[in-house]
DNA sequence: GTGAAAGCGCTAACAA
DNA sequence: TTGTTAGCGCTTTCAC
């Protein structure tokens, strides 16, 4: 009876001889419930192997217990620990993950929708949602952005502008490089575009002009090779390349030494972000360490809060703009320690 | 009334004068409902800015809308591809994607079962979930385990062996290498296993004996950024380098150079999928195509296919093995028209 | 401390 | 063709 289905509360109240809302209770931990009975429910539930169901409680509760994530794409190490950082708050609180690559959809702005619809709360890679778009759903649900800026919204992100100053006055003055030339596609991408700004600043400062436009293919490794490729045949090789990140450094790293071109004794190379494999390639990467994960986690908390206070009609989050701090890692791909 | 939250059947029932039936019909296109009548209701809708509730029809449906899909980990362009394929065909059927990457959890049974409770159907990729716990799964609810093998499970695959059999057997004869090594763990990987298993088939094939053990520390680039090192290291580099993976080679190649080997002149590289990087890279990579995208696509549709007629208690779909094609992609690294 | 009962928003017989 | 009604499984006042 009861279907052939899994046992619900009802199952559980009536093996234990209690009422479906001391089964309820148990599963929550109330504490009113005597000990005795506790252990009747307890053993009921384990003995009918009942777990509560989430349709259920979501529906009586009006939670998804489920966090969105809206990123440009899904492949690359730096989502991936984004993503980490995240899940690890989610998981703890009992929620799960949904992730939406955005770069790869014609229909993002539909899908970014449906998510939300499914969803208590979102975090929001910048660049990947239009400004208009995310201050309505704000409305609706707590959103947090990461590496993006918004008077309206919370923030989480790092000074790349600065970081990416400091790392280009280093190339300047330490090596005493004159012709920099950055690597990446700054459109869409607000971490991408302060980075640039950044470099724009230390160029200014020092009295030198670009060596030329930004190289902007994408973000990605094989945009490193593009650009490696692209640079090597117009065969006017900068002092030193500033990448947007360490992912298209690596494609950098993998294409020009088999061109002929030796790094960094004909071409100094500098990344963002600090993964795992800027330390272990040859030359190992110089570049700014970022702190990718606790970004991830410390978005999910700000969400979370947010979510567990959700009690009336909603209200938007009050702004707030949280920057983390970021480390320049100087190793042998700028020319420093060879 | 009903609340200030968003509006509900009733509500748009009571605005278009019509019962929550009839627009739960028209939610659903049912074509019983008349001309007139549907155009009341979804004029209602419009106005009221109405919207299914996940939460609602979830509950009356008894499905969550959402397929699971588990991994080893979420960085690298693999999973993104096989990610994006599985979620281009649920997005089709409005089903949301989870993805659970268990190599970064110590609690990743626990968090299979929770996914479990979660999802409509599972996507396992082969070796991230012990086959007792995936049998005990497949029970519960539909699972289609990818790049793996098992003898009661539907299953979506490329025949490795073969694969990795042929592109060794290139090295051997057309390059005349002898002294071969395979890079890549193997442990934990059924897809890796079974390219090891190829690899050694066609050394014995050409009564070779394989020159030292394969280099077990991992499957992403910074494994073979490592692994690079460590031949290094050893001063005993072998003529050519069987990765496990793509990722792999790219490790290797964005680090031996640097050290002052050339490829393929001194060591030869070859690879397994055929990312995009693979044809920027310098020298271009050998590898072998794998329709990666296609592996997640089909597996979302067998899915989707046995969630949508769970109708009944359900019944465990029936095994089948599906193996799709690859093919070998001759480039530069193996030492091919260089 | 525990139970009865009224929903949460939607779907699906069954009636009309 | 449309409406009535009884759930889906769980939570939560409000009595007892």
């Amino acid at each position: 009876m009861a279907g052939t289905g899994r046992p619900t509360v009802r199952d559980v109240a009536r093996h234990a001889g209690v009422s479906v809302a001391t089964v309820s209770r148990v599963t929550h931990d109330d504490p009113v419930v005597t000990g005795g009975t506790r252990d009747r429910v307890l053993a009921s539930m384990q003995a009918l192997g009942y777990t509560p169901s989430v349709l259920g409680s979501g529906l009586a509760y009006q939670r998804h217990h489920t966090l969105g994530v809206v990123l440009p794409g899904l492949g690359g190490p730096y989502f991936a620990a984004l993503i980490q950082g995240a899940e690890s708050v989610a998981a703890e609180a009992g929620v799960a993950v949904n992730v939406l690559g955005t770069h790869l959809r014609h229909d993002a702005v539909q899908a970014v929708h449906q998510l939300a619809l499914r969803t208590d709360g979102l975090i929001v890679q910048g660049g990947t949602v239009p400004d208009d778009l995310l201050g309505a759903i704000a409305e609706k649900l707590p959103v947090v952005l990461v590496a993006g800026e918004h008077p309206d919204l919370v923030t989480v992100r790092t000074d790349g502008r600065a970081a990416a100053r400091g790392l280009t006055a280093h190339l300047v003055e330490a090596h005493g490089h004159r012709r920099l030339r950055f690597v990446g596609a700054t459109h869409g991408s607000p971490d991408t575009t302060a980075r640039y700004a950044g470099f724009r600043d230390a160029l200014a400062a020092a009295g030198l002009a670009e060596h030329g436009e930004p190289v902007r293919h994408g973000l990605e490794a094989r945009y490193g090779a593009m650009a490696a490729r692209q640079l090597h045949a117009e065969g006017d090789l900068p002092d030193a390349l500033v990448c947007a990140n360490d992912e298209l450094a690596f494609g950098v790293l993998a294409t020009l030494p088999g061109l002929g071109v030796a790094i960094p004794r004909d071409v100094a190379i500098v990344g963002f972000d600090d993964l795992d494999l800027a330390a272990l390639a040859s030359p190992t990467l110089t570049t700014v360490h970022q702190p990718v994960h606790d970004l991830g986690s410390t978005a999910a908390e700000l969400v979370l809060a947010a979510t567990r206070r959700s009690r009336e009609p909603f209200a938007p989050l009050p702004p707030d703009d949280r920057v983390l701090p970021t480390r320049p890692v100087l190793r042998e791909s700028c020319g420093c320690s060879t």
